[in-house]
DNA sequence: CTTGCAATATGAAACGTTACATATGCCGTG
DNA sequence: CACGGCATATGTAACGTTTCATATTGCAAG
């Protein structure tokens, strides 16, 4: 019941195939050896059921085939693909993911950067909210969807298009009376530049734009009597909602039809992110795509790129927009 | 430009606070040490902003304090919160997570396995799906919803006791013509209890039950023609569906309806796994709720328990009934 | 003022690798 | 036949810890 059965380390495969302890090594690392040598170590290694220590190889070379992701959460449906992606494609060039969730918490973001600093990480791809958080700056580390300075590269989406694309949406299906809707984070980010994308398109054709920022612990008692206040004799005086993401556009949704306000009949309504729902693929509501994907293989490209002379301080990936019932089309 | 500002280490820190190699070791493991050296060593290791390095360690004591989390896939809801939970039990305890997708591939699955013991986990938590899985029998690992053999201890919701459930829900609602719909997932699994339980309840009252096994692969043709086929004059001939899961209970739903049966008005409907939906929390369909902390904690604790000499070989969780909008209560 | 003992700090060895300087063997050439 | 040069295998010194046998210190007792 001992579980302490040392496992087979190159001595002693060395020992079984009567080679160096060098050129086990070698055949470890596909450095051009002997074919017989390479051979005989090959299957001692195979009748020892030896496997490489990564924590010996980690400590001599200092490179440790492991990124951390840090993450607020992986329930969220855009997180959660978000995490997927990004698994996958370090997946896909040999790299493990450390997962860390920090459930929003600003200091929880710093410990968590501080304990896979210590684990050795090759580099760190965190969507955080803390500010000024530390990290090393000789580590490599990506940002998505917030700017910290210009040698730590940012991967976004376009935000700022994406606003403007629901706004143009909005003016073609006949949109006048525009609504953003959004939920604030109490941390600036590039998610803000939504709105700004979304103003600049009203306003440069003249037209108002009515936005309410709704916050989180406060519930949706204030929306409610915020939509009663704009209702007219069962109409609303908007006609088009953009709402800062999809989950905010379903509960949307929800409480509009509840208070006779029809969708798309009476008022457009467009959100922001575009995952799969559930396991079905359909949209719940019309929205702006993020490229969830790109935006994962982007984030491991910069993260383990080898020339780190020339990083972009910010990507900007092209959203898209898809259709899903709550628009006329 | 140089990446390799050589980290300090402890002998940096001996050096800097006047002490032996040996004694700054002690402090940073808590063994005790003159109290003057402590200081001198934490104070010491502050200014040349030391960090144990955690794959030094690893080698020389055999302990990562990391543990593998092996999942098909993170963006089901189901998984998702199953992951966040395992991840965060493990946190609690201070192991790091390394998270493998595998996209229910059973080779993927193995090629993980062999990954993470490469790198030295403490452990392992797996959801898979290759019925002859090869890991080393020293790890401690422990299996979520698929049962191996008596010395690898399986954690699952209690499906049978589950189905049951559902079936007297039904009843008590007083359906009398059940239907059990599953979608086969190609390998045995505790899952599979969930229509033993259910059909086990109809038998004892002496009535039928109904069960359709759709294939993924195929789509939702054969259910549809399944449905028309059992209906008589817009009338189906079941009053009662229980739902392998929620995905298919909610997609069962929008077919229904579809086809002009009011749910739960003609027929009810329940599903299983009872994951909070989006960010709202309430439910889109019935359902029999897994409690997905508990099988985090418990599997968390399975893998890390010192003493493994008295492991169960299979722990069930209680389920539970939350109504949500697919039957009368 | 010794001596002995407990308490505590010290430093070398080891963990399983990689990398490099050295040793070995082979072959062609003078 | 001896020698230089090349290719390839060898073995040792790190990497940054922990651990344990040893050295040092302080203090009480003889």
């Amino acid at each position: 019941m001992k579980r302490k059965e040392n496992a087979p380390t190159m001595k002693d495969v060395a020992r079984e195939a009567g080679v160096a302890l060098g050129t086990v090594s070698k055949v470890f690392n596909d450095i051009p050896v002997g074919e017989d040598y390479r051979r005989r170590v090959k299957e001692a290694a195979r009748r020892l059921g030896y496997q490489v220590n990564s924590y010996a190889r980690g400590l001599k070379t200092n490179k440790t085939y492991s990124a951390a992701l840090i993450l607020p959460d992986i329930t969220t449906p855009f997180f959660s693909e978000l995490a997927q992606a990004v698994c996958q494609a370090l997946a896909a060039r040999q790299y493990k993911t450390i997962l860390s969730l920090t459930a929003f918490d600003p200091e929880a973001e710093q410990r968590c950067i501080q304990m896979v600093q210590q684990n050795k990480v090759d580099g760190i791809i965190g969507l955080t909210y803390n500010p000024n958080l530390k990290v090393d700056p000789d580590l490599p580390y990506v940002s998505i969807d917030r700017y910290f300075s210009p040698n730590v590269p940012c991967v976004a989406s376009d935000n700022f298009g994406g606003g403007q694309l629901a706004a143009e949406k909005l003016l073609e299906l006949g949109c006048a009376r525009p609504l953003f809707l959004r939920i604030w984070s109490g941390v600036p980010g590039e998610p803000d530049k939504r709105w700004d994308g979304f103003e600049s398109v009203w306003r440069r054709r003249g037209l108002d734009c009515t936005s309410l920022h709704l916050k989180d612990e406060e519930g949706f008692e204030p929306f409610r009597s915020f939509l009663s206040s704009h209702m007219d004799q069962g109409r609303l005086a908007f006609d088009g909602i953009f709402c800062v993401n999809d989950a905010l556009a379903v509960r949307v949704r929800a409480m509009l039809e509840e208070l006779g306000v029809r969708v798309p009949d009476d008022v457009q309504l467009i959100g922001f992110d575009g995952v799969r729902r559930f396991i079905t693929e359909d949209f719940h509501c019309s929205t702006i795509v993020q490229p969830v994907l790109r935006l994962a293989e982007t984030s491991v490209d910069l993260l383990l790129r080898e020339d780190r002379s020339n990083l972009p301080s910010l990507v900007c990936l092209p959203v898209s927009y898809a259709p899903g019932g709550t628009t006329w089309e």
